[in-house]
DNA sequence: ACCCATAGCGGAGCAGTGCTCCGGATAATA
DNA sequence: TATTATCCGGAGCACTGCTCCGCTATGGGT
């Protein structure tokens, strides 16, 4: 949210973009469960300054990943208003399982961070878990989704997608339709041009 | 299958039900990823002695969990017999996500030897799958379950669920719910006796 | 331009993990 | 009882996350 505060020596700074550079890549290469001491040997850093600039792994994610996260957070807001609210919903959970999907074990990194109030993940994804449930509350006022789902649901849904998408190839290749399964199942209809059986109570 | 070969001496063998009684103890506990020496700890035993009885962790699971998969597709059998193949496809759902959220980490194991041909437990899993399989088929030629989806997709659906269903308590609460909403995603109505439409091509 | 307080560095070290290897104990057999 | 193949158990290696602290070197003050 702040500026981020620059280090008060030129050598820390540089140490600490070094480290985000090596971080970036590894992370890339091996997922969210990376070993940090590779993280701290392709920065050319000792342990401690890895941990002292990032003191758990979670903060070290949370600069790397949390930027990614507010996008998805802004999205929602571009897409609730530019389009139906069914789109937007499909849309943004689409854009939220690629997302999720971009590295390895970032699914449970996500469902942790939302356990544990203390990680610096935290706050990231609870904004994002609630921009998607701002999203599915106007879907449902318009009737395209069911009453009997909340923004948990949906957000667990989307995770559990994702998870899955990421344990074999042959489920990667899957990932789209087994996200238009589940959409289906909140009673998003295939063709949106479909009105749709309602039945308030 | 076969008669599993008793140790050539009565130590052996003791030690062998030893390291099993602890294995099921600790994997209750901590999950499938249960440290293997806290198993040879608890079953007063060496590690050499555990690892080998069982060479690798998956060894280990099999002869745990095994017996639990060859039931669960057994029960799918009793369940096609038993009943319309909607409702039989629903209930094994429900016994499979229930089974795979009894210990932690089990989900991933299960997918995982799904992966590996050389696992252990690749062929109970592969066999717990296909049993999966033939009750979605029954429920397809019923006109109970939309035709574009196949074994592989409700079993990561399942096991997706099950997976986010351990994630959080918040989520374990509300196992079956999210395992409701995704088999509506299959077409598979929540009141039974609705026919549904069906538009076979 | 120099000095030195101190922010910052880096790796040794601890406790844990999976897994291997082999000298020694021991059960079954003759 | 003596032999021998089977089996045991933990020392040891390479890795992990994380802490701690002696040393380096930066940059503001003189």
């Amino acid at each position: 949210m702040a500026t981020p505060p620059r280090a008060r020596r030129a050598d820390a700074q540089r140490n600490r973009d070094r480290i985000l550079e090596a971080a970036r890549a590894v992370v890339d290469e091996q997922g969210t469960q990376a070993s940090l001491r590779d993280v701290a040997r392709r920065a050319g850093v000792g342990l401690g300054t890895l941990y002292r600039h990032f003191p758990t792994r979670d903060a070290l994610l949370e600069t790397l990943l949390g930027r990614g996260f507010d996008d998805l957070a802004a999205r929602a807001d571009d897409l609730a208003a530019a389009g139906p609210p069914d789109e937007a919903l499909r849309a943004w959970l689409r854009d939220f399982t690629l997302r999720a999907t971009a590295h390895h074990g970032l699914s449970a990194s996500l469902t942790e961070a939302l356990n544990d109030e203390s990680s610096p993940l935290h706050a990231s994804c609870l904004a994002m878990r609630r921009a998607g449930a701002r999203l599915l509350e106007d879907a449902q006022r318009a009737g395209h989704v069911r009453p009997d789902v909340d923004g948990l649901d949906i957000f667990s849904l989307a995770a559990a997608v994702s998870w899955v998408s990421g344990q074999s190839p042959a489920t990667a290749a899957r990932r789209d339709h087994l996200l238009a399964l589940v959409l289906d199942g909140l009673s998003l209809t295939e063709a949106p041009e479909t009105p749709g059986r309602e039945d308030p109570a």
